[in-house]
DNA sequence: CAGGGAGGTTAGCGCTCGTTAACCTGAAGG
DNA sequence: CCTTCAGGTTAACGAGCGCTAACCTCCCTG
């Protein structure tokens, strides 16, 4: 587990900055410039470390995808090693765990990950749907597994649509009067739990 | 209950090719040219009928938030004006119906609530806001009436997340795969019904 | 039958934005 | 000490877009 503690390179800070613009006011409406006076460069100083806007956000959408995937995979494989067999009750914890985490740290990220995909080259969007797919995809078994009487196309929106709920992170925080952190993602956590079960209850 | 029968008018035409498009791309990766092509008629054509592009999102963005808080109110007096007493499980079964209606109905203009908001002038994006705020009230007054034992702040937030629940309905529809509206709508219900009373359990 | 407004059309202006070109500078390496 | 190169700068170009201007053509009405 690499624990960074050097300094954020220049890179990673256009999109940071990026990842926050675009999901403040769309990938049409800030300019480069505006990314660039984010990070104390100006405009075309961007084109030193990308080869354009779209790549910027080719290398979000494609990163965010990429990052949730494999973070699901390793707590999958994490809870297969255990001693008893895998748990499919602790996986789907774990999973939801994983992805509240992700919907709480990175607000901007989640935001975009449904909103700009259409503005992505053909190459770069089939390969975030693709991972997208294999991401709920593994959701969707283990879903079935805690919940054996729910059909796989019910399983399948089901957790589309627990990820609308806990993608709906970014609406929460307008004033600062959510209950801490802790108390939200035990929350979402709980609702989750709370969707699945009544989807199995036909 | 005024049912329509005449045929749409042209500014009608013009706001549900704009919502779709919208949707679609983004409210600054639609050309005013597309619009007067979905319709038929060519870009600036449309000045006949509204006074700009942002003229055209704004009015659907009050119309949405509108609709929503109309319909709510009218569901909540209907239930308040039966013969014992108001029931605050049927009014909450009401508004979830309602709000899944036009989220199966309507997914563009779902779409574009949450989305395209801070592309509208300052006193619209208010107007907006105002309408928005009164609908997720309303919703908390009866959540709190149906499960007592939730503090305001967590209702509030559960309200937020079961949107995000219902709303994820532009993302079931990839495939023609899913089990037919009624289901679907169903499938909803009990999920949201599921995630309100999981908010409930401390 | 005149006339006027509703609802189109095309041409074009002005601005914004992504991108490139040309140039500069400070620090590292032989 | 000279070179080189990463990482900036400003100027400017070209395309696209929202919007206006000017004009046309029905259809309705007095």
């Amino acid at each position: 587990m690499a624990t960074r503690t050097d300094a954020p390179t220049r890179r990673e800070q256009i999109l940071k900055e990026a990842a926050r613009l675009f999901a403040e006011r769309g990938f049409h409406g800030v300019g480069v410039d505006e990314i660039g006076a984010a990070v104390g460069i100006s405009g075309p100083g961007l084109y030193r470390h990308f080869a354009g806007k779209d790549a910027m956000l080719a290398e979000l959408l494609v990163g965010i995808s990429g990052q949730l995937l494999t973070g699901a995979r390793r707590r999958l494989a994490e809870a297969d090693g255990g001693p008893a067999g895998r748990d499919p009750e602790a996986v789907l914890d774990s999973l939801i765990e994983g992805h509240i985490d992700f919907a709480l740290d990175d607000r901007p990220l989640i935001t975009l990950h449904d909103r700009e995909l259409d503005r992505l080259r053909d190459s770069d969007r089939k390969l975030v749907r693709q991972l997208q797919r294999q991401y709920v995809e593994l959701w969707v078994e283990i879903v079935r597994e805690v919940y054996p009487d729910l059909a796989e196309p019910a399983a399948r929106s089901a957790v589309h649509s627990v990820f609308g709920l806990l993608n709906s992170t970014p609406h929460l925080g307008r004033a600062g009067a959510l209950p801490g952190r802790g108390a939200t993602a035990a929350l979402l956590h709980r609702m989750a739990r709370g969707a699945f079960g009544a989807a199995g209850t036909d």
